[in-house]
DNA sequence: CCGCCGCCCTGCTTGC
DNA sequence: TGCAAGCAGGGCGGCG
């Protein structure tokens, strides 16, 4: 599932490799996934168009374009950006291609089919309903503070809300939670400030950590060149149900919460 | 504005 | 061992 560190190692691989190439021409295998405004037509408004820049906001990768247009790439969990050389063979769930100029191309794959390529107009307001960006400046513990205040949400819902915080899943969210020792059924309300301080350096740290470690590689996810990442090696509770907490040796549990598999210790989260 | 629910899909796990 | 059923899950639209 790629969240914030996924997708940013997998931008700055595009970065490094289509930044400057020229769209020869767009292959679209299933329609639902190359989306364009009304009375455009995908295909034929990103032929010719050059990559610009590739960055990221939240969860979603951007494409920018000559015109000042962009392609918003949302991978939701099983979607994969791949840059393949001239020649080489499709992947499994190929589903849409931008094909470069110099016989290179960005491969957009997804077996699960949720993924979405969108083009957006320029000066288009696509992201308005994101949060900040949890490794800005702007993501101070007092906004935090004042973004919990009042809530009666179970913190971890919280941290998946993407109106709220961008980028945040359920992988990180688990692993800030671990880290600030804090029980993910916690109303936000209920939490102290210096709790609060505490997850907020928690779920930076481990958003840096995972990103200087190229992500997550639990399932699908893999970088723009295919390969895995490291951070699977470095989970102290996602996925790791009956195996020993690193702080307390008792066995983390895995249970349910805002219908996500939920995994903490319930000795040291409190 | 806010929260909740259902939908989209298919690979994988579970259970018989 | 083989097969069918059911689960998982991010974002979004609809609803109250």
């Amino acid at each position: 599932m790629p969240e914030l560190p996924e997708v940013e190692t997998i931008v700055r691989g595009l970065a490094g490799t289509i930044v400057g190439k020229t769209i020869e021409k767009a292959a679209v295998a299933l329609p639902k996934m190359a989306v364009a405004p009304r009375r455009v037509n995908f295909k034929r408004a990103v032929r010719g168009e050059r990559i610009v820049s590739v960055s990221r906001r939240g969860k979603f990768t951007i494409i920018e374009l000559g015109s000042g247009r962009c392609l918003i790439v949302s991978l939701r969990m099983t979607g994969r950006l791949i840059v393949l050389g001239r020649g080489q063979a499709a992947i499994p769930y190929e589903h849409v291609s931008l094909h470069f100029t110099d016989g290179s191309r960005l491969a957009f794959a997804d077996s699960r089919q949720f993924g979405r390529m969108r083009l957006v107009e320029r000066g288009e307001l696509w992201d308005a309903h994101l949060g900040v960006e949890p490794l800005s400046g702007d993501f101070t513990p007092e906004r935090f503070i004042g973004m919990l205040s009042g809530r009666t949400t179970p913190i971890k819902a919280l941290l998946l809300d993407q109106r709220r915080i961008a980028g945040v899943g359920n992988i990180y969210a688990c692993e800030a939670l671990w880290g600030a020792r804090i029980r993910p059924g916690t109303p936000a309300k209920a939490l102290t400030k210096p709790a609060i301080r505490r997850l907020h350096d928690a779920l930076v740290e481990v958003l840096q950590r995972s990103i200087a470690m190229r992500g997550t590689s639990v399932d699908d996810y893999v970088d723009v060149r295919g390969l895995q990442g490291g951070f699977q090696n470095a989970l102290s509770v996602y996925g790791r149900a009956g195996s020993g907490c690193e702080r307390c040796g008792r066995a983390i549990v895995r249970t349910v919460l805002a219908q996500r598999g939920t995994w903490w210790c319930r000795t040291c989260q409190r």
